[in-house]
Formats: structure tokens, C-alpha cells, sequence
DNA sequence: ACAAAAGTGTTCGGGATACACCCATGC
DNA sequence: GCATGGGTGTATCCCGAACACTTTTGT
């Protein structure tokens, strides 16, 4: 039995080596236009929040143990009235006006550990650039604002981030991370400088390989100066 | 028609001059031994999430328009099935095993403009130091730390603080108000500096009158710079 | 040799910190 | 005149910002 009034909705950020993106869905319905969303799902009886969370994730991503938080409730009681969304709601719900107050999570995924494929959430799952989302279904919107502000508050805290990159990865590509998160840019020995000296990751005795340029020597996260 | 699956519970801040304070309710029972909570009503029907929780604020200190902030959202299955909350549920709610799940706030108020006195949500409404607050119903205890956690963020920040003081107050209370909330202590001379510097506060042609020392000047809060 | 990205040091300014004494008032 | 908190200035340190050239690899 599930609650009917009660959600989760995920923001799932990923990054390429060059922008942040979103997980999108593209829901499954019967001859309509392309209709986007987050991914999510209503509250089982007893489950936790954060469990509702996670076993959206992992139906979704097949992936455990993801970087995973709270990132708002929203409960405005229009949320699911908009008319772009009454033909999905009534082809989806029991009953499609009723109310529903979600409560948005944010996830960190490294994305070379996640092939978006077909789910049992959508046709379509892919990645979409933050940058130029589309127009979603409901307020998800809002909700992927709203994680994204967490997202730059905490990585300007310095304690997520790496979740994002691979296991070991390069100085350029931390740097190339915090500027698409952040929407700035920064000089690159100050960057080092501070990575270096505030120890957020270890020096590796190993280095890139087959690239076309002088290979960029690995690091990996100080597990130690994060996670406070 | 309420909402029997969601509630608002809001964390009230007020300073004393001396330390921080939370305004907990005293529930009414019949019989039992003081059971304390924080002030807290179904979400209604077509009511937003901030319009619950300033409707609860509202009806408990006839104050709006306060300084009000969603701190979280709370949804463990348990969370009100603690046998401790057993009798209050069974003499307060229809179905006393239904979950729950509750949106917390926190608000801020002038401790000057709201006496507590008894309400329709208690037999007593009062003040208590954060610091040494009593076991709480249900998951209260672990709402107010959340709540407590956001403000010191926000503190930091300097983006509230002021909501807790008089309208004209001196940079000593100020000083005082910063050091209670986040429990440290800052030298005199470096935080007036910082205040008068960064203008967080415009000087008034007043001062104190009736003190037993060195009546101290009068200042107000600099809205240009603040709210973000 | 050339393209492409890696890697590296120094200077400067501003803000945070540390620190101790005199002042105005009420009693 | 004394008790109480109000009010003030300076030296130091550290961190963030600005800034340009050499190195290593693959082709």
C-alpha cells in the first residue's frame, strides 16, 4: 500500500568532464507530446524518507550507497493542477486531482558507473545539460533549482563534489567540476594551490595514459578532510 | 477537511538578551504526566506548506509576517509511534497508528512583542533555553537540532539575526545574540569593527537610558544589506 | 616541430586576529 | 569614588587574487 499523498522526487546530478547534468525522465504516456520529469515516486507504508529516496535510485540507476540528502519539501496545493499535466495524471493516477507534497532529494553520480537506459520509470532516461533544462512536468523545475542551490552551497562548503568525479581523476578535471557547478571560473595554480594545501585529495603515483598531451598525474579524494 | 497524513511543526527562536530560546507547548492531556512538543497543526486542505506554518505561528502568537524558514522535512514510520506518545495520540487523533510525515519550520521572533499565555494549541506556551531542552514528543528533539543547525548557517551567513532583536539594540546585544546562537565568543573590538564595515547596522542618534553604567549608542538593523 | 594541456612561484592587498586601556553613567 | 559595561586603535598574519612561462607527451 502506498501513500497516496506523499512523494519523492530526485534530482540526480552527474558530470561529464565538461557540464553538470540532470537525470530526466521522459514519462511513459499515450499519444502526448514529450513530457519531462524527475524521477520519483510515491511514499511506500513504512518507508522511510530517505529510503523512498534511495529505492528510487536504485530502481532507476540500479546504483547503492549514492551521495543522497534532502533538498525540500514542496507541497503548494496547485502543484499537480497545471493543465500541461492533467493528461498524465489521468492516464497515470486513481484519482488525479488529488493532492501530492513531495519531498525533493538530491543524488551525486559519477557518470561512468550509469548508463541511462529504459526503466520501469520512463521510455527515455538520459542526462540533460542544467544549463537549458527543459520545461518539466509540475514544479520540478523549481525543485531542480532548489537542489541546485544545496549543490552549490555544500560544494562551496568543499564537502561533495568528488562524488561526482571517477575514483581518480585529474586536477583539471576537479577544477573543470567546481567551475560548471558553480558557474565561474578560476585561475588554475590558485585552484591547485588550495587543493593542495587544504588536502582535499592525495597525490597518486600514477598518471594519465593515452592522452595527446603531457598526461596529468591522478589524485583521489581525502576522505579524511570531508564528510565533516 | 485536514490533511491526516502531513503537519507543519515549527522551531520558534527567541533571545533573551542572555540566551536562545525555543518556544515549546505544554500539551493538554488528560491525566498524564507534562509532555512537552513544538507547536505544530495538520497541513489543511488547499493550504501551501508556508501558509500552514505561518497559520500555526499566527494562531500561536497572533504575530505574522516573522521571519520564517522550512528547515527540513521529517517522515521515519515511527516517528509517532514511540510508546511514550501513546496517550496523547489516543486521546488527540482519530487514528492514533497513522503515520505521519511533518514539514518543520523555523521562525524567528522578538522575544518584546509576544508574551506566551495559553492558546488553543496548549495549557501553556513557554520559552526554554536551547540548551538544556527536555525530552520532547515524538521526533521533536531531533526537529529542533535540524532547525538550530540551518540557523547557525544562516547566522554565519548574515542573513538573519536581527529578526531576533529589538528594533534598536546595541552592539553588545548584537554580539551577545551571535555568541548564544553560535556558541563561541568573539572580541568586542573585531565585531564592532566587522558591523560598522560591512554596515550591517546604521547608527542611531540614541542611546540607552536608565542603565547603571556607560549608556551604550542605539543602532538598527541595515535592511540594504541583509535578505540576501 | 607542433599542438595541447600540465605544471609551477611571487607579489600584493584586505580581512581576520590578538591584544589593554580609558570613558560615561548611576548609585 | 566605585562599580559596571561602553567604547576605541594598532600590529601581525594568512588567505585569496592576479599574473606568464616552461614542460611533457603524441602525432
Amino acid at each position: 500500500m502506498m501513500n497516496p499523498n506523499v512523494s519523492v522526487d530526485c534530482v540526480v546530478f552527474g558530470f561529464d568532464g565538461q557540464n553538470l547534468n540532470v537525470l530526466l525522465i521522459e514519462q511513459k504516456d499515450v499519444g502526448q507530446l514529450r513530457r519531462f520529469a524527475l524521477p520519483g515516486d510515491h511514499l511506500e507504508e513504512e518507508e522511510d524518507l530517505d529510503q523512498a529516496a534511495a529505492r528510487v535510485l536504485k530502481e532507476l540507476t540500479s546504483l547503492r550507497g549514492l551521495y543522497l540528502k534532502q533538498s525540500g519539501a514542496f507541497g503548494d496545493p496547485n502543484r499537480v493542477k497545471n493543465i500541461k499535466d492533467l493528461p498524465w495524471l489521468r492516464s497515470n493516477r486513481r484519482d488525479p486531482g488529488a493532492r501530492v507534497i513531495t519531498i525533493a532529494y538530491y543524488a551525486l553520480v559519477k557518470m561512468e558507473e550509469f548508463n541511462p537506459s529504459a526503466s520501469s520509470f520512463a521510455e527515455r532516461v538520459f542526462w540533460h545539460d542544467v544549463s537549458n533544462i527543459p520545461e518539466l512536468a509540475f514544479d520540478h523545475s523549481d525543485i531542480v533549482v532548489g537542489a541546485l542551490n544545496i549543490l552549490r552551497q555544500e560544494l562551496a562548503e568543499l564537502r561533495v563534489g568528488h562524488e561526482l568525479l571517477p575514483e581518480k581523476f585529474t586536477l583539471s578535471q576537479m577544477q573543470a567540476l567546481h567551475e560548471a557547478i558553480l558557474n565561474s571560473s578560476f585561475d588554475k595554480r590558485n585552484f591547485r594551490k588550495k587543493a593542495l594545501n587544504d588536502e582535499w585529495v592525495i597525490p597518486l603515483e600514477e598518471k594519465q595514459i593515452g592522452v595527446l598531451h603531457k598526461p596529468a598525474r591522478l589524485y583521489t579524494w581525502n576522505k579524511e578532510k570531508t564528510r565533516i
